[in-house]
RNA sequence: GGUCCCGUAGCUCAGUGGAUAGAGCAACAGCCUUCUAAGCUGUGGGUCGAAGGUUCGAAUCUUUCCGGGAUCACCA
């Protein structure tokens, strides 16, 4: 089916063709929606049309209207306002439309098929020495969004996580665990694993902290006490031990990062996101070491005199990056070719995405730049999907100072409002305790969802804790609470046996049916562009206004009480069209519709 | 200092070459004997950070400046 813009666009080719001789460029044919001030649904942009037609704007969208009004059978009429064609579709047009994709259930998306290109998307890439913040947050619905909204066009999607399991960070919470808890696990205390090895994460930062004083009150300077520290001296010697394969540190570190991961997978349960495989560091960073000793011996790095691997890459722009240290341990780059490298053998990807904050976008450059060099065909099939932080109202977050949010705490709090508000609307009254917080789950991840997705990822958000998250105007739980609405009318009508699933017939559509229809025809478009663009931000904004059109509709005009049956059909037919956008659009931000609300 | 990102209503955000710049929140005023009021309607609120340039047309492109952030590690 071809679209009716594309159409527009192809025939004001024909006209200029036929009417001014003249082989226009398809670029510079607009065509955007009529904007509500003017009648009409389709507007053509003359302005760059008038050297083709060595007219004024108005004689020449005069003849284009008139071209296009008798070689157009969806075109019932036109507009010149100035510069602008106005032209509006024939109501035989749209309903043409609704009854199209009144049986399909699929509408707008697209199934995958053998030719489908293989996208693997990395996302969430956890510590495994602190819980998940809302950074982690932000990141992890990007990341399973996109991954919905890739499967949507088509594409064979693979969600990877991988998890930073090793090196100093983790060491440090080990080092605290073995010197303070006194054999204390998650169980043994009743805590959730990854919040009990983060407070040793933070006990370490603590201890650590006053070793330094002590020492700078003998006198030491504070650079050289960083570097005396005992606990950090112990640290540093567990990551030497854990390098070499020390048996007991081993053990341990399997042990805590056991306990991380059931935390983890907890939080990850919760916000209903799942990956389809797991890539831990402590695997992947021999990989790139190979790789990178392999490529020093065939002379595509350079070693300093002091035995530290580098690439020079000052010809880009950029400085020499580090490939392996003086003493022949990896770097964060090493460990990322390695499991780039990985990756590529696995899946065999036409494109791999990262999902990783902006504050790394120079990294990833790199990234790409280094694996081109290393002479890897598929280095250019690697990108960064890069978002914005999350800041605070005073600023960024920092653990340091405690002013993280966190994940767990956070959903809990939106799961406290949730419930709240429903007890004070009192509309799940005679519901059993397991539906009722069935419901609330959503509601609270609806609201939290959409709150984060519906910004523009690259851009920085600003998070308030003080202000909960709303549940009315621009959220998650208003354009959820249009779909249950939607639901509670259509099961009404099917328990009363109301005839609506057939052939439409409409003689006249007032305006606000005809921009339901309009909203209804334009997802595929949001969602190819939620595609290209990387953003769910695109659909979420689109739930909002289709949602809010919806409840306008709803508000002033009987449905299942129409005026007579022709009237009640076609409004059941929209209704349900409707929500079916709505269910599919927030299924693709990841958000569920509760049974009632 | 170099590079990159951002700056739109009191607050949080849409709009990235087209018509008189939009929502929500907050404030105020209305609408439930009518299919779910987590809804609907109305009022007030803007030199789109500033100045120049390109264009028939600029919040949008460009230059400079101002403000905020990130990054330029043998941290990840």
């Amino acid at each position: 089916m071809i679209r009716i813009e594309e159409k527009i666009i192809q025939e004001t080719i024909v006209a200029i063709s036929k009417l001014y001789q003249a082989e226009a460029d398809a670029k510079k044919i607009q065509i955007q929606k009529t904007i509500k001030e003017y009648d009409g649904d389709y507007t053509l942009v003359v302005f760059p049309l008038l050297a083709y037609s060595r007219k004024n704007p108005q004689l020449t969208a005069e003849d284009l209207g008139n071209y296009l009004l008798n070689s157009m059978i969806e075109i019932a009429e036109f507009q010149v306002v100035k510069g602008f064609l106005n032209l509006k579709l024939s109501q035989a047009f749209w309903i043409d439309f609704l009854d199209e994709i009144r049986q399909t259930e699929t509408y707008g998306i697209e199934g995958v098929t053998e030719n489908s290109p293989q996208v693997v998307i990395e996302y969430a890439s956890p510590n495994t020495n602190k819980p998940l913040h809302l950074g982690h947050i932000r990141n992890i619905l990007l990341g399973s969004s996109m991954a919905n909204i890739f499967k949507a066009k088509g594409k064979k999607v693979f969600s990877v996580n991988l998890i930073n399991d090793r090196g100093i960070h983790i060491c440090k919470s080990m080092l605290a665990w073995q010197e303070l808890a006194d054999g204390a696990t998650p169980e043994s205390v009743g805590k959730k694993g990854d919040h009990f090895v983060g407070e040793y994460y933070v006990a370490f930062d603590k201890e650590y902290k006053k070793q330094i004083a002590e020492l700078m009150a003998t006198g030491m300077p504070e650079e050289q006490a960083k570097e005396e520290a005992d606990w950090l001296k112990k640290a540093r010697g567990m990551l030497k031990r854990w390098e070499r394969e020390h048996k007991k540190t081993r053990d341990l570190w399997k042990d805590m990062n056991t306990w991380v991961y059931a935390g983890f997978e907890e939080t990850f349960a919760k916000l209903g996101v799942h990956f389809d495989k797991t890539y831990y560091e402590s695997d992947t960073y021999l990989i790139g070491k190979e790789v990178v000793l392999k490529s020093l011996k065939l002379g595509e790095l350079s070693t300093k005199p002091d035995g530290t691997v580098f690439l020079d890459l000052t010809e880009y722009g950029m400085d020499e990056k580090v490939l392996l240290r003086s003493d022949g341990t990896t770097v964060y780059m090493t460990q990322d070719i390695g499991s780039a490298i990985l990756r590529y053998d696995d899946f065999n990807f036409d494109e791999s995405i990262y999902v990783v904050g902006n504050e790394q976008d120079y990294h990833f450059k790199v990234l790409r730049i280094i694996l081109d060099r290393l002479e890897f065909a598929w280095s250019n099939r690697i990108s960064h999907l890069s978002y914005g932080m999350v800041e605070l109202p005073e600023g960024k977050m920092k653990s340091r100072e405690g002013t993280v949010v966190d994940a767990d705490d956070l959903l809990l709090e939106m799961y406290t409002t949730a419930k709240n508000t429903a007890e004070q609307l009192g509309k799940l009254d005679g519901l059993t305790d397991a539906e009722k917080h069935d419901i609330y789950m959503k509601i609270a991840l609806g609201a939290l969802k959409y709150f984060i997705l519906k910004v523009d990822a690259k851009k920085n958000m600003v998070f308030n804790p003080k202000e909960s998250i709303d549940f009315n105007g621009n959220t998650g739980p208003f354009i959820q609470y249009t779909a249950v609405r939607i639901n509670s009318l259509l099961t009404k009508a099917n328990a009363d046996n109301v005839p609506y699933r057939h052939r439409i017939h409409r003689n006249s559509m007032d305006s606000k049916e005809l921009e339901l229809i309009k909203l209804i025809y334009d997802f595929p478009i949001l969602l190819q562009e939620a595609d290209e663009k990387r953003s769910p931000s695109v659909l979420a904004n689109f739930a909002y206004d289709l949602a809010k059109e919806y409840n306008q509709f709803y508000h002033n005009h009987k449905i299942l009480n129409a005026e007579d049956e022709e009237t009640r059909s076609f409004r059941l037919v929209l209704s349900e069209k409707t929500g079916f956008v709505l269910r599919a659009t927030l299924g693709l931000l990841g958000i569920e519709i509760p049974i009632r609300m």
